[in-house]
DNA sequence: ACCAGTCTACCAAGCGCTTGCTTGGTACGC
DNA sequence: GCGTACCAAGCAAGCGCTTGGTAGACTGGT
């Protein structure tokens, strides 16, 4: 039997297992226990993978963040013009938040301050990189005359907004996905740009 | 020594303390013995006054749904004209966000997953009665040209735009909350309609 | 005016359970 | 023969909650 299915890749399983666990659960809620049967493994063998508890959630947000980050420079890099840039990046907010990634994005999302003081730190310092895509896209944006509001307050706004939809929304549904980011870029750029 | 400071007076210094103890820590990291030492008593008493840690969780969030519902209607009727109302909510909402309620708000907003299924039952029920007062002006101003998007999608956009500010508004600081209810509103309205 | 009876609000102690995590040992692949 | 990946067992701490009891306030009959 294939004992040694090589440690990244079980580490990876965990952290995937981990991910939907903690979305589905919470992260106080979901027990050591819990985690290991998922994979199937006992729950003292999940510390040779990782030094804590806290640890798991610290590796499920980093790798999520650098998922996010990748993505959206991605849509970056791609977009030819400054709407088309701005629809790419919502579009690209929601497909992260809805798509396979959903469970590892809600949790760093909205579990946040489970982690100790120091590790907020290093998933805020990652933030701040995926933060900053953003905001450049907004700033050129309200320059271009496409959104009326402060870049800065607007992405706060928007970040709630996107982040929100985990609660209501369900693809698959009457509004598809496509829908979804018309009717958030309607809200920013108001109605007179909303076929871009 | 008043040993009697009479029930309902304990019971709602408790429910005041639950908030404030669930909000920094969040629920299942709040202790009862916590709970009990922030009030003066042992975590045993607290059983008097609460079937269980849940049931005080429960009273939070019923008292705060109560008072916003309460807030929000008071408005709805003080207002003279569509933009005034939706104004009026929009500042309303922020308000309840970080005034004195915002304890309890905060965990009604974010803590919803905490509570049995029941219990969610119940507390929905009342936060429909909430959403409805929002939808029916949303769907005015809508009817009236002032907002562009659909009503019902708005409000879970807005929903979350608002909650949001929660984890980065801080009052007293550069911007105050009648300029931040002001960018709040031209996202909503456009920039035609920034100054109502 | 008095006192017995009842009720309220709480303490002191601790039960049963779950938690994150540790330890010592072992089967297996390279 | 060494290191990896895991099991089996269990520890210490903390959890929600229960129990039995008591001091003091309130109430009604005489």
């Amino acid at each position: 039997m294939t004992r040694t299915p090589r440690l990244e890749d079980r580490r990876e399983r965990l952290i995937q297992a981990a991910a939907r666990l903690f979305n589905d659960h919470g992260y106080e809620r979901s027990s050591v226990r819990q985690l290991a049967e998922s994979v199937g493994i006992l729950s003292g063998s999940v510390f040779h993978h990782f030094a804590s508890k806290e640890d798991i959630l610290l590796a499920v947000m980093t790798t999520t963040i650098e998922t996010m980050t990748e993505r959206l420079r991605a849509v970056t890099a791609a977009s030819r013009d400054i709407p088309e840039r701005l629809t790419g990046l919502i579009r690209a907010e929601l497909e992260l938040l809805h798509g396979n990634t959903r469970h590892g994005v809600a949790v760093t999302f909205f579990q946040w301050h489970c982690l100790g003081q120091d590790n907020q730190q290093q998933v805020l310092a990652m933030r701040e990189e995926y933060e900053k895509v953003w905001l450049d896209a907004l700033g050129q944006a309200h320059q271009a005359g496409l959104i009326h509001t402060d870049p800065f307050i607007t992405r706060r706004l928007l970040t709630g907004a996107n982040g929100w939809t985990i609660y209501w929304y369900r693809p698959g549904g009457a509004l598809d996905l496509d829908a979804l980011a018309q009717e958030v870029t309607t809200l920013l750029t108001g109605p007179r740009n909303q076929d871009l």
